[in-house]
RNA sequence: GGGCGUGUAGCUCAGCGGUAGAGCUCUCGGCUUACAACCGAGCGGUCGCAGGUUCGAACCCUGUCGCGCCCA
């Protein structure tokens, strides 16, 4: 039987680049970039993959993250697109056809900041497009007003140019990307999908418009999901006020008085024994003079405050719920802009409203202090607090409450039962780590409203929907006119619903376009629709989809994986994908996350440059999947070292005369054997860690056997290897076997370094080559062998270095007492021990304990 | 406050029921014709703390403290 390691004609075209004098890792970026380019290395074979005999299972279809275009790239999205990339190149070499494409998110607010800095313009929907505008040469002072088609136009330039800087850098990073495969979100074909599935959720009923009290950040002046809040800690103030109530005043405390306009109801906790007489009374605000009722709630806390509290529309979330649950009137007074409306609502009087319109809540407030103070009515001074208050996550300013129109997706947080099947469909993904699915879990459970996907905003995919316009011009929203799937994408506020002219937009007896563009998780929750050709490339979709691999950081759990299985949910009644994978932070060395906004974050390109690309992998597969990594440089000359390892010892042992064309039957020494076989353990457990993609495990196994490899086995057999005849053969061609095989074990984390020796000796690419199999080295070797001989060695070199001396000096007697079961291990060993320690008389004898080593120097003759 | 994770050598991390491990750092030594951006050797830990289970605990259980992420 010839067991054939892969070992190609040597003549073969594209092998025997020959081995350079002095090796080098620099510059190998830039040679094998250009060369994988030019070969189509890493392109996806779409015939052989839609080819009916090809099994599901010989596809491995990725659905990568689009970053965001107009941001930029740290240290941490190289790692995490790196433990993509150990993936994807795995099971490439298993044989597998490999569906990696690249996508930009260039939709949304980050980009239309950036576009409103950079040209120094900004989007006024009302203006109408100009086709010729050029943005100025230099951003003025004064942002230019542009129309939405302009506005959009500038979007696609500025994208376009951030993400051909992006795509250089992944690929300098080594990713095996197939760049003929790249997405936008905001492309065309992305706009059509995210519209052709809006319109099916909406014709299910999945989706649906509801004027209701939103959270609203008044700086973007849009509307804000669940999704995008965080908690911040705020200082605020008790202010102690009085209601006069049917028998005396009624003390409430809280932190918002300016909203005492707003005041629709007092609500107490109905065990709550001091206010039992009041509920179902009313009580009158004090400067306003409003009658309210006072209302019982499980949600009032008794221990906090006066243990009653005011509801207004709208200061919180709570007061949303009470006002639904117990149906109270609607008094709202905070606008879009955050300001107090100009008029106070029907039934509060119009003084002393008039002295609070048009003030923002902070002065608002202020103001309404000072009133309360003179009327009597605030006991005592505020009471300093901090307590957790509500912002929109790129926000800076507190959110408000304001009744809107709105689009939302149904996503559970309303509906017990969708809930339940969403976590079951959780439950078909297979998490890596497993523990992150709790984060999903906990999420789902946690909702407590749909989803809102409409946003205020002007960049971003529109929904294809008009409303007609009554003899008023009011829109007519309960008969919406819905584009055509076949004409998507459209944009309503330039494309005219069939029926209607242009000239009738905005008249009486006319139409509107919804003035609404869909939040961006709305599109990139589409990712494997788009990336799969749902849309565009249906025999395509039909194979990809669903997806193999979602790669993503465990912090948008809730956002984009959620929102992404939601819209398979519905669209397919599957999973998007079969397995998530979920990298960790990279973080600072005080383990706070890096981002660009904390001002922490490391530039990836310098670190790449210093160290070297498969320095940088080599350190990123350090971060074990799910854990969070601290960045340390001193790390990544570790990985350095063993890329320029790999690089000399490959041409030491092509050196030694390690060919392609050594086979392993001309492998005959025991220890040659016991070393193959030894190798052949390592593969097989690396491949099992890979299986479970744990690439750090592989990578751990293949490195510490490579170091042994180095420092003991070719030490001790390259004086045998240099010579000539059966066993100079067996040396060399157990070197050859186990170089090409440890290449290709290390191929998916060093792509570089590991290509380049490769290139010297062998046909192709080892990105092309199959990942090892363990059965394919003889089994028959003793790896004990190896393990006595180096430890004999190591005694040796022990007493060389107790002795101060060179490892090369002259031995005239070692005399090694080893257990008795490895003497024989250590005799098969012997010539080669002799040779590597430089040993004039080796005595190896049975001992008691473990392995020791007399050594006796001979004298060194004087210079 | 809740969920999840995590605390092992100065640093980064393995080990997860049977005598404490690796790499880096540090110390000492060596120009050894693959590699001085190298090689060899060595120093270094009551495994966060307190209880418990067990013949035996870094590992299992309970509590507690620190840190991180997500959520309130």
């Amino acid at each position: 039987m010839t067991t054939d390691i892969h070992a190609p004609d040597a003549a073969a075209p594209g092998a025997g680049g020959g081995v350079p004098d002095k090796p080098t890792i620099d510059g190998l970026e830039e040679k094998w970039v250009e060369r994988w380019a030019a070969e189509d290395t890493y392109a996806f074979d779409r015939a052989a993959a839609l080819y009916p005999a090809t099994a599901r299972e010989q596809i491995w279809s990725i659905d990568t993250p689009p970053p965001t275009a107009s941001g930029s790239l740290h240290v941490g999205h190289v790692f995490s697109y790196t433990h993509t990339d150990f993936i994807a190149r795995y099971q490439r070499m298993r044989g597998k056809h490999v569906f990696y494409p690249m996508g930009w998110d260039d939709n949304g607010l980050p980009t239309e900041r950036r576009v409103q800095n950079y040209y120094g313009v900004r989007c006024d929907p009302s203006l109408p497009y100009d086709p010729s505008f050029e943005p100025p040469a230099k951003p003025e002072k004064n942002q230019v007003p542009i129309s939405r088609r302009n506005f959009v136009e500038l979007c696609m330039r500025l994208t376009e140019a951030d993400e051909a800087e992006f795509e250089k850098l992944w690929r300098r990073v080594g990713l095996s990307v197939d760049w003929s495969n790249v997405y936008r979100t905001i492309s065309e074909s992305s706009r059509a999908t995210a519209q052709r599935m809006f319109l099916h959720n909406l014709a299910r009923g999945e989706a649906y418009a509801q004027e209701a009290p939103t959270l609203w950040d008044v700086t973007f002046r849009t509307a804000v999901a669940q999704a995008e809040l965080e908690d911040r800690e705020r200082p605020g103030a008790y202010h102690r006020i009085s209601f006069s109530g049917p028998s005396g005043p009624v003390y409430i405390e809280t932190t918002r008085p300016e909203l005492l306009p707003a005041c629709v109801a007092l609500v107490a906790h109905p065990d709550d024994e001091r206010y039992q007489p009041l509920f179902g009374k009313t009580v009158t605000t004090p400067l306003f003079g409003v009658e309210v009722p006072v209302v019982a709630h499980r949600l009032a806390e008794p221990d906090k405050g006066s243990g009653i509290a005011m509801i207004c529309t709208f200061g919180d979330l709570n007061d949303v719920t009470w006002w639904r649950e117990l149906q109270l009137p609607t008094r709202a007074i905070v606008g879009w802009d955050g300001r107090l409306l100009p008029d106070p609502p029907a039934d509060v009087p119009a003084s002393p409203y008039d002295e609070l319109a048009g003030k923002t809540v902070f002065s608002a407030q202020q103001r309404i202090v000072e009133l309360l103070r003179e009327s009597g009515d605030l006991e005592g001074g505020p009471t300093p607090i901090t307590h957790p208050v509500k912002f929109y996550e790129k926000g800076d300013r507190p959110l408000e409450i304001v009744t809107t129109r709105q689009w939302y997706i149904r996503n559970g947080g309303r509906d017990a039962d969708l809930r339940e099947a969403l976590i079951a469909r959780g439950r078909e993904i297979q998490w890596v780590p497993d523990h992150m699915r709790h984060r999903y879990e906990n999420w789902v459970e946690g909702l407590n409203g749909d989803w809102l996907i409409s946003r205020q905003r002007f960049f971003g995919v529109p929904f294809p929907i008009w409303y007609r316009l009554d003899e008023a011009g009011e829109p007519d929203h309960s008969a919406p006119i819905l584009a055509p799937e076949e004409s998507l994408p459209v944009d309503p506020s330039s494309d005219v619903p069939a029926g209607f002219t242009e000239d009738q937009r905005g008249v009486p007896g006319g139409f509107m376009a919804d003035p609404d563009v869909m939040d961006t998780w709305a599109t990139s929750s589409l990712s494997p629709q788009v990336a799969s050709g749902w849309d565009t490339d249906p025999e395509l979709f039909a194979r990809v989809f669903p997806m193999d691999q979602r790669p993503q950081a465990h912090d948008i759990i809730r956002t984009w994986l959620f929102s992404t299985v939601v819209r398979a949910h519905y669209e397919h009644g599957t999973v998007p994908w079969t397995h998530a994978t979920i990298s960790g932070f990279v973080v600072d060395p005080d383990r706070k996350k890096m981002s660009k906004s904390k001002g922490n974050a490391t530039t990836p390109i310098d670190v790449l440059e210093r160290y070297g690309t498969d320095a940088v992998r080599w350190r990123a597969a350090g971060a074990r999947p799910g854990a969070d990594s601290p960045f340390d440089e001193t790390q990544m000359k570790v990985g350095r070292r063993l890329a320029m390892k790999i690089l000399n010892v490959g041409k030491f042992v092509l050196g030694l005369g390690a060919s392609a064309s050594s086979t392993v039957e001309q492998v005959t020494e025991p220890i040659d054997l016991g070393l193959l076989t030894a190798l052949g353990r390592v593969v097989d457990e690396a491949t099992a860690a890979m299986e479970t993609y744990n690439y750090t495990r592989a990578l751990e196994v293949s490195e510490t056997f490579f170091w042994s490899f180095c420092d003991d086995y070719v030490e001790l057999v390259k004086s045998r290897a240099y010579g000539s005849g059966p066993e100079a053969a067996s040396a060399q061609a157990a070197l050859a076997v186990a170089l090409e095989v440890q290449l290709r074990l290390f191929a998916p984390v060093l792509p570089f370094v590991t290509e380049e020796v490769w290139s010297w000796w062998q046909a192709g690419s080892v990105h092309r080559a199959a990942w090892p199999v363990g059965s394919d080295l003889p089994a028959t070797g003793d790896p004990a062998v190896v393990t006595a001989t180096a430890a004999a060695l190591a005694g040796v070199r022990k007493a060389k270095s107790d002795a101060k001396v060179s490892m090369r000096a002259d031995v005239e007697t070692a005399t090694v007492r080893a257990p008795a079961a490895q003497v024989p291990l250590i005799e098969a060993g012997r010539a080669d021990l002799v040779d590597a320690g430089g040993i004039a008389t080796l005595v190896v004898e049975p001992g008691d304990g473990e392995l020791t080593v007399d050594v006796v120097l001979a004298e060194v003759p004087d210079a």
